[in-house]
RNA sequence: GCCGGGAUAGCUCAGUGGUAGAGCAGGGGUUUUGUAAACCUCAGGUCGGGGGUUCGAAUCCCUUUCCCGGCUCCA
């Protein structure tokens, strides 16, 4: 009797904050007729639009506009994808195909691998899959039968995912013919894929693992309208033309010489003078900051490499070379350099803290598929410190140490950062240098720096080096991929490997905590990411040409050439263009060089001693006396002149 | 290193078995120009390197270097 009255009662929903009263057991989707909308978040869960309403609640529908309704979205496709292509090549199998954060992929096994033009038939047999509008069903089976069920269809992977899972009950999608192992949720039905783009193919790891089998990735990415897709791929065509690559050699900033060999950065004198300007001010705030300046040699003595332990775990990315008969060792590391110099004396504790850095450029045998342009390379610029202290300096060490590499990055432009914590596994303690209390003490202070800094970190499980605990900051490219420039590093390897020490106040000789720390990282890179997150525009003080005087004709040349001299003496790293081609063209060559003044003269200029002066972006700001000039090029933001 | 795709003039690219092309950039000339492209003209390439197939190769095959997108690695 009871059961019967609580039948009868119509649950109320509150559907993106509207409420309505709905049949008890209806589906979302029986109540959402808006196509754009494909599945629902109920109390933070994420929800099919099949979900049956059996109680009052609040859901709230999700759209493509958001994080979590994008990876519903390119999830599904990317089970489409899978459908495709099992129907095409029968004998793929199926590894994993999860949402990432610009789209989807799809791992596969197949005998051969991909081509373009399969990608071709696979968006073919996509459309017809979606034009079928083939509802995503969720379905469960216990694990042995969902083992069963994918030893059936000899998916290996599949099993292998689902003796991973704890839960007895496997959550699995059918569309038609096609089940894939999967938490969901979907969209209800296939058709709710509007357009889609299969982007690029790619060699994969299964689980990213060297060791095991490499299979075929496919990424592809998908929109409800045409016009996203459109403004999607042309996003990328823009994020494209502040390529570093394209402007470094549009700039003349750098080149890379096949002939030189691969990851070897030649800088032109434009980009010569933008590292020179990035490395000035880098020993500016260091000594300041009370760092001291060392510089060690390139190449060192294979038994220091030895000693330090690279030849046991950095072997393969190091070059040696045999001089005299001895073996000898380009160096991947500034850091035994660093710590030659730290013991070449004893050390009291009232020298403490001990900061040494250079911008020592170090040589890595990487890996040829990993280089890309100045982002990685195999002659590295490392604004290279180490900081040796006590245990009792080890908070104030590392905050000093972050908010330095905090106000650098902003003077540059970075303000966004990405910071994570990378901490040891639990799990895999003996993997590890140093003891547990070490570990502990150095991630209590990487901890309390950040917070003291007021920062946001992402920690990272398992992420740490052997040797030590880090805080790692990235930039991002044009495209939105991430680069590591700052890193701060505990050390708990080499001080023991060169018993490095000093002589505390109670007369006993004790191990020096030693930091590592970087803050551009590499000048290569941390200039490749500047490059691109200015689009080559450089402001005022990094702009390697600040100043292009023009004379309308030649008969300007002189008075122009005076002005040019001004320019110069003033600081201003200024040039001449006498070109006999008309002001037009010689302006849009400036602009497009991206040099942030122009100073026109013509007679007018000649006759009353004024420039006119034009700025990067805003255009002729008109005609004024050189003096005024200089005074408005000095109150740019980042404007020392 | 692995998987896929590439490499043609300084740059961007066209050219799929039959005498290597265009635009821009560069040199010379004309023009003396007022805020994003004046005009004429010239030069420039053993088609990344090496080997092979062929009467004949930029084009087909092999190999190697380098580049691009990923994987992996990492500053």
């Amino acid at each position: 009797m009871r059961k019967k009255l609580y039948n009868c009662i119509m649950p109320k929903v509150k559907v993106n904050g509207k409420i309505i009263e709905v049949e008890k057991g209806s589906r979302i989707i029986d109540f959402v007729h808006d196509r754009q909308y494909f599945a629902a978040q109920i109390d933070n869960e994420l929800r099919d639009l099949s979900t049956e309403i059996t109680q009052d609640c609040a859901l709230k529908l999700i759209d493509i506009t958001t994080e979590h309704g994008k990876r519903i979205y390119w999830h599904s496709t990317s089970h489409i994808m899978a459908m495709a292509v099992k129907e095409l090549f029968q004998e793929a199998k199926l590894a994993i195909g999860p949402a990432i954060d610009q789209g989807f992929y799809y791992d596969f096994e197949v005998d051969k691998p991909f081509s373009p033009g399969d990608l071709e038939e696979i968006e073919k047999k996509m459309r017809e899959i979606i034009k079928k509008d083939i509802p995503f069903e969720h379905i469960f089976l216990e694990k042995k039968a969902a083992r069963d069920f994918f030893q059936n269809r000899q998916e290996s992977y599949k099993i292998e995912l689902i003796n991973e899972i704890p839960e007895e009950k496997i959550s699995l999608y059918r569309n038609g013919d096609f089940t894939d192992l999967c938490r969901g949720p979907h969209v209800p039905k296939t058709g709710f894929i509007g357009v889609f783009k299969l982007l690029s193919l790619a060699g994969a790891y299964w689980r990213g693992d060297v060791q095991q089998k490499m299979l075929s990735r496919i990424y592809g990415v998908s929109f409800p309208t045409e016009e996203e897709l459109a403004d999607y791929l042309e996003k990328i065509e823009e994020a494209k033309k502040r390529d570093h690559r394209k402007l470094g050699t549009e700039l003349e900033l750098f080149s890379i010489f096949e002939e030189a060999g691969a990851g070897m950065v030649f800088w032109h004198p434009k980009g010569a003078i933008l590292k020179r300007i990035i490395e000035e001010y880098w020993m500016d705030e260091h000594i300041r900051a009370g760092y001291e300046i060392v510089s060690t040699p390139h190449i060192a003595q294979s038994t220091l490499w030895h000693r330090s332990g690279h030849f046991d775990f950095y072997r393969d990315h190091m070059y040696t070379l045999s001089v005299a008969d001895q073996e000898y060792v380009l160096k991947p590391m500034n850091c035994p350099g660093h710590i030659l110099i730290y013991k070449s004396k004893i050390r009291s504790y009232r020298e403490l803290p001990i900061k040494y850095a250079e911008l020592g450029t170090v040589y890595r045998d990487e890996l040829s598929g990993t280089l890309h342009g100045l982002l990685r390379v195999r002659s590295i610029t490392i604004d290279d410190a180490h900081i040796f202290c006590r245990p009792a300096q080890i908070e104030e060490e590392l905050c000093k140490a972050l908010k330095l590499a905090i106000k650098m990055l902003n003077k540059f432009g970075f303000e966004h950062l990405r910071i994570d914590l990378s901490v040891r596994d639990l799990n895999q303690r003996d993997k590890y240098m140093g003891s547990d209390e070490e570990w502990e003490r150095a991630e209590q202070g990487l901890i309390s720096a950040l917070n003291r800094v007021g920062l946001d970190y992402t920690r990272q499980e398992g992420e740490a080096v052997f040797y030590g605990p880090k805080i790692d900051i990235k930039l991002l490219d044009a495209l939105g991929r991430e680069w590591q420039a700052t890193t701060i590093q505990f050390d708990f390897n080499l001080p023991k490997r060169f018993t490095i020490e000093y002589m505390d106040q109670d007369g006993i000789h004790k191990e020096v905590i030693v930091i590592h720390r970087a803050i551009y990282g590499s000048l290569e890179r941390f200039i490749g990411c500047l490059i691109e997150h200015y689009g080559g525009a450089f402001p005022l003080w990094l702009a390697p040409v600040q100043v292009m005087v023009m004379p309308i004709t030649s008969k300007e040349n002189k008075y122009a050439e005076q002005i040019l001299k001004k320019c110069i003496g003033r600081g201003l790293r200024a040039k001449i263009d006498e070109k006999s081609e008309k002001i037009n063209y010689r302006i849009r060559e400036a602009e497009i060089k991206k040099i942030p003044y122009i100073f026109v003269v013509g007679p007018k200029e000649v006759e009353k001693k004024t420039v006119s002066v034009r700025q990067r972006g805003r255009k002729d700001l008109g005609e004024m006396e050189l003096k005024k000039a200089f005074n408005l090029i000095k109150t740019e933001q980042g404007g020392e002149n």
